[in-house]
DNA sequence: CATGAATGAGCATTCATTCAT
DNA sequence: TATGAATGAATGCTCATTCAT
């Protein structure tokens, strides 16, 4: 008897979380307004009423999945964060890489593509998806971009648009896959992707420029 | 009654297209499953039966308004291809800049917004959206890098990777401006958006690349 | 083609109050809680949705009934307040015997029984049952009690309370009838009590006063 | 562990009167349909499941209640009725007094509304009440009259009726209160309707009877 | 052709009841 | 005994669709 947790309370702390997972699923796959709260429950192998000993409405629970995708994708933007010093022309095609491998994988994607779907819907989500994320990333990379420019490694210009010429392609890459799936000539591979756009957003696309 | 083209048949011919019309603001703004047809009809300024005088389902009109919304886009893309001769490095900005133009005013980004968000549940429409609008752009875009590359004015690569190096940061600006507002931080202005990014990724980042 | 007005339209028209009507029936019966909106609107001979055509929400519907139900009863009130002269005499035998006769055949009972059960739950109807029914009839019973007090018909002591000596037993009754029946041994025939309690409160029990 | 009768014995005894009681405030406020079983045990300091030891369901809980409520009054009425002896124009007066004394305070009147509302829903219950307090305090008092005619206190008629021109008023007064509140401008101060009600209804309303 | 009242399938939500602990 | 997490039947409400006028 050394665990004197019962079972039942061993899950009623990871029910929220096992809710929230069926739920990522699910509206990522129908979209809010089409989600069924039964296949929630379902995917999640509860009842329908168990979702509610957890969350008040069904937006309440959608608001948790976007907030709990936020965490996850956040996590992953720490890390990168790491990678501080070092040439642009170093850092540039390694976070890309990076971007790719974590964009290739997971559901972050599908996430993407809700947020966008939802963020009418959902102003005040798309409000925290902006500060949380969307702003985070493309402020530390205008920072290190301005580093660049101070130090003569980048020339001349607004450095938060350099920062969206730098993850722009990535993003579209990503949504192309998304929605168009990989199976258009024109889908980009996102890892040969990520090593060619940082090339040309480095030195050009000319040749002699 | 000596008019035979009385105003009800005028009116008649033009119905489709202002539901059509009407149809577009609604489910742009909504999106599909919020879309109530009430609303439709009323901005139409046609009755709730009405509308099936024309279309024969909630999805039939959005297949409609869709593929409507596509022609608009064509028309706006053929002239640009009209611009086929030049090199790439006046081509881009021109590109670009006429974007940006294009973009900045009308209906289109929410389109945008809207075909990313109902990809899913019409997968057939993006698919046609795909050929039709996206692969018809990278394609055109990707013979122009190609051939500017077998004139030796673009240096070796994926041409088609080159293609959403140069598209990406609009795509990606435009769906900022829609998703966040214009009033964030790091909103991009579209205009100064297409000429630096036009200049960033003929030339590259690097001071001396 | 003398009616120009169509059928339908004329059905538009008559729908809420056949609505209110079958909805008067179903809370009576069952009260607001366990009143089935189905059942309101098969009583009606509508579909379920008719019902939002008229009503908000189910609260609606019942605050509508409740006031028709109150309407009902102010005609029944409008009438005998005609019968502002006479003495007190002639007054309470009459009015009681009015009331029992309302009382007798139509849903009143039931109505006030309703109102009893529900006034916990919608106490802004109460207020206005009180208001427009009780405060009225105490009213102006008081007055014409303070009337023949002044013209020395009716011995001191407050109108406000001789007014409910008047009504008390008539209400007992019905309410006796409509929660207990008719068949208790106890349960008494309104009309009789309202002879006799006519009697009473004129002239007391005692057999010399 | 010495004492065989630990608190829990104790208490385990008196729950089902604990839950009841708890259920008693709970149906008096919020009426059975809209009475919530967590509110219940809440207020009952015990768990929801704990109800369920003791009643087998929500129906059977209320049934306790009401029966519960009904002794109560019962041992009310037990006292008043040694009051056997004595004219009618002593008992009169003593009886409303007493009556208006027990509903001041309790939550009798709140229990009186309950019963009228449930009572389409519970007949049985309706029944019980009818025959355990109504037709016993109006059968006593029926008898009381009865005698008084005998003895040639009372006038000729019919002695249940009587009965109900005694005790109407004061029903009528305390469902005022419990339905509209003590604030409205007809509100009878129970204690004040009982005595000037035993004159009225003993004597009569008219100056000289 | 046009209307808009009527329909009813579909889904979110509630809460009495159960049962593993 | 006591608990309270889990259940799922029941119902209010919405809105695409139909059709009598």
């Amino acid at each position: 008897m050394t665990d004197t947790t019962p079972k039942r309370r061993r899950r009623k702390d990871a029910r929220p979380a096992e809710i929230v997972n069926a739920a990522m699923d699910v509206f990522v796959e129908h979209g809010f307004a089409n989600a069924k709260l039964t296949d929630v429950a379902k995917r999640a192998g509860v009842a329908k009423g168990t979702l509610y000993l957890y969350f008040e409405t069904k937006e309440d629970l959608f608001r948790a999945t976007a907030r709990e995708a936020l965490t996850a994708n956040l996590e992953a933007l720490e890390q990168s964060s790491a990678a501080f010093n070092g040439s642009i022309a170093d850092l540039v095609p390694m976070l890309l890489k990076r971007a790719a491998g974590r964009m290739g994988d997971g559901r972050v994607p599908g996430i993407v593509r809700m947020v966008l779907a939802e963020s009418r819907a959902f102003p005040d989500l798309a409000r925290i998806w902006h500060d949380e994320v969307v702003a985070r990333i493309l402020g530390r990379l205008t920072e290190l971009v301005s580093a660049a420019q101070a130090g003569g490694e980048v020339r001349a210009g607004d450095p938060g648009l350099f920062a969206i010429s730098i993850v722009g392609p990535m993003v579209l890459g990503v949504l192309f896959q998304e929605v168009f799936g990989s199976d258009s000539q024109h889908a980009p591979e996102l890892g040969m992707l990520a090593t060619q756009h940082a090339e040309t957003v480095l030195h050009g696309l000319l040749v002699r420029s």
